[in-house]
DNA sequence: CGGCTGCTTGAAATGAGTCAACATAGGTGG
DNA sequence: CCACCTATGTTGACTCATTTCAAGCAGCCG
């Protein structure tokens, strides 16, 4: 809490130092900025915002004004087909940017709702533009970000696509597992705030699934798991079931 | 052929009037543009390949200099998994970038290969960053670029998460088809470049698959399919096939 | 001509979905 | 504080879409 006040101050600058691998962080990285320019840059992203769980932040098919950075706890964003159904896109912890979607016609694809109590800091895009033509090295940020979320975009396509239902669970742990430990908490146990069904819905299986093979993944030793807490025993073996894709 | 030559003055400012919808022309929609900035635009992408079939433009992991704006033919890009696995992420029509991917840290992130014979634009990322600073407008529509990139990938995820084989494959062919009509030609009639193993790939199913769901869409009269050469007959009821996904 | 790749089709095997029952926890209201 | 209700998670039995394996055909090329 102590820490959330401080940033009040020099919000980015803090997060520079304090999660190198957020890509909020990754938005200041250039040196060039001065203090001037980190000032403006703080005054961007003042403003905040608490959400309690399934509050929504942006909903498809609005008008997209902002970028958001979680600050704590977790969104959820998902898109809604035709018929109704919908698709988690992404599940959203503290430190990463949510909202680079609706830069194309400023409408949002997705929706965004909260999966507990959640703290954003909203980033004006008009603002964030105007700053870009000022800090040379920021706009070239804010391109790798996108570019970074491109990747990212075709790895999961590349699991949906190539991975059976094991292989999908075990690169669902790891992947948070690594994420948590950039953001310097341990790599090794957390707390899920996704149900079994977010899970499988994100991983294009059914809950069913999802559970026998948590069941299994238990069984095997490789991960302890009750209810919502996770502690993953094996992280070299559940890496493998992750790495060992489906058409071997 | 006269309009390629034609091109190498001014590839740009023909581009945005003879394809509208294209990304590469996207890229100079600001109206600001002064003739100088369009002949600075114009000089970027001078550059022309031409690629054999099979032919490599680049290679994952491969340093990224440079986007590509395909001109004519067809190429595939592809991720490759640690087990050897390849994953076609996209193939990229007439007037389509490409190495979007690649500016987060100048790493490709995919490989990418001719389909057939493939004439390509290249664009020289130090001299796009360069006239970003120039030309107010042009970042702008790079970021939108690069956001309606994500958009695409995000609707791919919903297609793999939640349609059966049969939508994914109505899915592709209405999609080759809208895409086709942008670029101006027949959205019903036209030759595929890639082949039934390719397109199964992509849409992550088996080959046999692709083929059976083909034979079906015959029988039902939707489409026409003579090896390379598909026909749509019933473009409403195929287009009612992709929306219908799969949990109802 | 023979070998290769791409495409099609059939039959059998299987991974994951569906349906259903039950357990548990949290929240609400009497 | 207990009873009820709903949301979530687990497990079993059965079904089915898709894969796998296998065979055959057509076109292409050296």
């Amino acid at each position: 809490m102590a820490k959330i006040h401080n940033l009040k101050q020099h919000s980015l600058s803090e997060l520079r130092n304090t999660c190198k691998n957020c890509s909020l962080a990754k938005l200041c990285l250039p040196r060039k900025l001065s203090d001037e320019d980190l000032e403006h840059l703080d005054e961007v992203i003042q403003t905040r915002k608490t959400l309690q769980k399934n509050d929504v932040l942006f909903e498809q098919g609005q008008h997209s004004r902002y970028l958001y950075a979680v600050r704590s706890g977790t969104i959820r964003t998902f898109t809604t087909a035709k018929n109704g159904d919908e698709q988690i896109l992404s599940f959203h912890l503290p430190g990463e940017l949510l909202g680079l979607d609706g830069m194309d016609n400023e409408i949002h694809s997705c929706s965004a709702i909260a999966l507990d109590t959640t703290i954003v800091c909203e980033l004006r895009v008009t603002e964030l533009h105007n700053l870009c033509l000022r800090i040379e090295g920021l706009q070239r940020q804010l391109i790798r970000l996108l570019s970074d979320e491109i990747c990212k975009d075709q790895n999961m396509l590349l699991l949906m696509a190539r991975s059976n239902a094991e292989q999908k669970l075990a690169s669902f742990f790891m992947n948070l597992s690594t994420r948590l430990q950039q953001r310097g908490q341990s790599p090794n146990e957390f707390e899920l705030s996704m149900t079994r069904c977010q899970i499988a819905n994100y991983l294009g299986i059914t809950d069913e699934t999802v559970s026998r093979i948590i069941t299994k993944f238990r069984q095997q030793r490789l991960i302890q798991a009750d209810k919502k807490s996770i502690k993953i025993l094996n992280a070299k073996r559940l890496q493998s079931v992750a790495d060992s894709y489906y058409h071997q």
